[in-house]
Formats: C-alpha cells, sequence, structure tokens
DNA sequence: CGCGATTTTGACGGTCCTCAACTTTTGTGG
DNA sequence: CCACAAAAGTTGAGGACCGTCAAAATCGCG
C-alpha cells in the first residue's frame, strides 16, 4: 500500500528527499542534490505536480519560492496525531513558500495538475521585484487569513459552508459565459473532505450541510465538484446569520457584553 | 439584504496598487497633512490611550501608522450580531495599522496604557526603512496567524487554553527574576472575556478550563490576572499538539485516513 | 463599605463529532 | 465494455463538547 507514486492520496513517498520536488529527469535530479548551491542552471525552473503531488513539505528547509503558473496548489499544517488544517488554497500568480523563514511551515500539495517557476532564494533574495510581488501577496493572504480566523472562531458550520461558497463563487472563474446571472456555475477545488479540513469540520458535517442547501434549493450540484448557485441572497442569509435585520452600520461603539451575541452557534 | 456601508468580513476590498510602496508625492504629502485635525507637527506624534480607548476603528479610513512604544493592543473584527474575534495582541515595537488598505478592516483597542506613534501614512510611504519593519512584522504575523488557524479549526477547547498560557509563558515578560525555573509567573494582558474572544469560546468555558488546570495544580492565579506556571511539561500535555517550531521529527507522511483523526475533539 | 465588572458554578440543550453502514463515483484491468 | 476495487460521499443513531441561560460569588475601585 505504500509502493505506488500516485495511488493514495495520503500516502506519501516515505523519505524525506523523495518529497523533494521531483525533477524533470534524472540527470537533473542529480545535478540538482549535488550542486544545488552553485548550479546557476537550476536557479529557476519549471516544475511540474500531478494531483496529490507535494511541492514542498512541513519542516523542510526552504531552499526555493515558487511562483504557480497553472493549477490549484493547497497549503496544509499537519498536527502530529494527524489532525490536518488546510491554510490557504493557491492558484495562478500566486507565490508559495512566501513567509522567508528558513523551513517550510506548511506543506505545498499539488491540486490540480500544476505548472510552477521555481526560483532558487538566492535569486528571490537579489530581486527587488519579486520581492516586491511576494510583500503584496503576504498582505493579500493576510486579510484572507483574518477573515479565516473570525470564521474559524466564531462562525458556526453553516455560516462557514455558505461564506466559502459565496467566497469563491463572487472571487472564482465561472465555468460559464454568463458570470453576472444568478445561476453561478463554478468548480470546486476542494473535494469535501479538503474542504472539512479547510472549514475546521468533519467531511460528515460537511456533507450534511451541502444536502441542507441542495434540498433548499439554494445550490446544485453536478458531478463531483460541479457547483451551481441557484439562489445567491438565500444563500448570503445563510452565509451572515444576522439575526435582527441589520438596520445600522454597527461596526461603531461594540455594544454591552450582556446584549451582543457570544460564542459562536446561532439559528 | 447585506448593506453596502457595512464592512462584510467575507467581502474584502481589491488591494489596489496603492497597498505598494507608494514614492513619496509632495502633493499628496502635503494634502494628507493639510486634512489631519492635528495640522503638521501630527505627521510624525506619540498619542497616549487608556485601556479601552479605541486607536482605529473597522472601516475607517487607514491614514496612520502606529508603532507601540509601551502598552499593549488588542486587534479585533466585530461581526453584524456583534460577535467578536480578538486577532492578535501586540506589544512595544509592533507596528499597527499594517495591512497597508484604504480601511482599517479591524479595530485596534489599548488594553493597558499605551503609548505610540503616530505615522501619517505619505511619511510612511517615504520611508524604507518603515517599510522593511513593516514587511518583518507582517511576516511574524503571518506565522502566528497560521498557528491560530490551525488552533481554532483543529484544537479544542483544553488544547487552545493550554497552548495558549504555554505560548504566553514561553514568549512573554516574566514578572519574576527567575524565567528559567519552572514556576513561571507573569500577567495575563487579557482578562478571561477576551481570552474567550481570541480563542473562540466563550468566557464560561474559558474560566471551566482554566479552573480545572488549577484544580490539577498546573497553574496558580493570584489576583485578577497574574498566572503562575507550575508545571509546564503536564501543561504542554493538555496542549499537547504544539505547533511546528519544534516536534520536527513527526512531520513525515500522514497516516491514511481511516487511521488518522479527524474534526476537532480529542481526550 | 458598596457598587459594578468580572469570574465562578450549575443545569440543560444544541451543534457537531464519532462510529458505522451503505451508496455512488472513479479508476483499473481483464 | 463490464467487473471489480478503492475512493468519495451519504445517511443515521448516539453522545461529547461546549454554548446558553441564570444566579451566586469574588474582585477591584472609589
Amino acid at each position: 500500500m505504500t509502493t505506488s507514486l500516485r495511488s493514495n492520496p495520503t500516502d506519501l513517498p516515505p523519505l524525506p528527499s523523495a518529497c523533494l520536488p521531483r525533477p524533470l529527469d534524472a540527470v537533473a535530479a542529480i545535478r540538482d542534490v549535488a550542486n544545488d548551491r552553485f548550479s546557476m542552471r537550476s536557479a529557476v525552473s519549471i516544475r511540474r505536480y500531478e494531483p496529490r503531488q507535494m511541492i514542498f513539505e512541513q519542516s523542510q528547509p526552504c531552499r526555493h519560492i515558487f511562483e504557480i503558473i497553472e493549477g490549484t496548489v493547497k497549503l496544509t499544517i499537519a498536527l502530529p496525531d494527524g489532525r490536518r488544517q488546510i491554510l490557504a488554497v493557491l492558484g495562478p500568480g500566486d507565490l508559495l513558500g512566501l513567509p522567508l523563514v528558513q523551513q517550510h511551515n506548511t506543506s505545498a500539495i499539488a491540486i490540480s495538475d500544476v505548472r510552477v517557476k521555481q526560483i532558487a532564494r538566492s535569486v528571490f533574495d537579489a530581486s527587488l521585484l519579486l520581492q516586491r510581488r511576494a510583500a503584496a501577496q503576504l498582505q493579500k493572504q493576510f486579510l484572507k487569513m483574518q477573515d479565516m480566523i473570525v470564521s474559524l472562531g466564531r462562525r458556526n458550520a453553516t455560516e462557514r459552508i455558505a461564506s466559502y461558497i459565496l467566497e469563491t463563487a463572487k472571487s472564482g472563474n465561472h465555468d460559464d459565459a454568463t458570470p453576472n446571472q444568478p445561476p453561478w456555475s463554478f468548480t470546486l477545488a476542494l473535494s469535501q473532505t479538503d474542504l472539512a479540513d479547510h472549514l475546521g469540520l468533519t467531511l460528515e458535517t460537511v456533507s450534511r450541510e451541502l444536502t441542507k442547501l441542495k434540498n433548499h434549493k439554494i445550490i446544485r450540484m453536478c458531478g463531483r465538484n460541479h457547483l451551481e448557485v441557484l439562489d445567491p441572497s438565500r444563500l448570503s442569509e445563510f452565509a451572515d446569520n444576522v439575526s435582527y435585520p441589520q438596520a445600522a452600520v454597527n461596526c461603531e461603539a461594540p455594544e454591552p457584553v450582556s446584549a451582543r451575541r457570544r460564542g459562536r452557534a446561532a439559528r
């Protein structure tokens, strides 16, 4: 069960060295390993990954920066006992291995077929242009992560699912040609299992919530990961779950503790 | 449904080019200063705040950057219905209003007596030194936020409390002069209410978890917010899955889905 | 001391996790 | 192309964790 290269999703290569980006050919592999620091030709190169392949791994030394050219990549952290959290889902133009630390603190795993530009740290450190892009990316990520923290800390399962779908639908690439008309149609990057690991839920809960939305005729799913938003406005009601019809612009002075909502749930 | 005025956490403003460091623009600088009700002298100025005072507020335009000189500040986001999440607790040396966006997406509130250096955006944008510090700060924050996401998504109440105390004890300023001997002694910056808003729990749960640790003789509390860690090693058992920095050993291949822990709880 | 804010404690219930069995989809080989 | 197996998703029953509500206790401050 631990043999094949790409069969099992959770079945990753046994040795750390094997987890390094798979080179395009054996010669390149040898060269990379031998001359990592010196070989100019490996300073910038294109690499390909298949779904489920690891681009880099948590706690590996961080020798390269990657720019996604094509495809989708998930950034994950695993706790010692196997629980996982997907921190971000990145696409073309995004940079990987951004936090300029010595060791990767996340693993990057290809979701679809992926092409990345691999850039040696030395090149990155010398390029102001790249660093500027990295800063911009960092900030974009930063805002997303803040939102994620609020979701995980203060939203219930329904709200998390609904707002994830809304977010993806709004920002995402629609499959059809009429992205403004309500039946928004798009492809989910994540499986339900991954969605659970992204939203801090279990796969069963994700499944049940999606079923609920389907029964309400708010979404429709064709095939494994194709989703249509039939009723965006009702979906956003599920997403922000405001109890009293928000009259005021209530981002002002916080209400007294006794009056405001606490905790997570609300229905 | 969703009013345009309310700042919606799932609806972040795009990142315009203005987010990138902007060359010093004399006209812009003069305009900024003119618009500032505190006149010329406020391009860089020292300000003081008392506990609970707001330094800036969610959805306000972001005209200044603040550097904390003294005291502690919490960064919070409020949902429309009043639920809150404390995103970070910052101290001397830290910068506020970092994400260089047009509008603050968080509120900054003084916890203790606070002194900050208020720096006009124009000054900030012209200072490479400041920008460099901002980038460093951003990265530090980034890693903390990643850890926070894992905590909120995948840890139960006990683990969150325990690892918060551990983290604070390790990084924090100890009150006593022997920071290496087990009875670690320090002051909690957050009230239990705020702790709840930071860890995605309710204040009752926080109280119960702290009581549990007290009964186990793992911590001791003298006064409102003074805490002593009596038994760090048992505390870290409660925190259990400590995050990436150490524990480099067990970051190898994840176990198969059927075997690994799912969801949040574990006891 | 007296008052308000904060914390503690208890009882109860809901959300979501756990376990388990089943169904559907996907992928592979004969 | 179908059979088969593995992966992914669905559904149900039950219970744990933690949120909710309520009231009492404690702390801190004038």
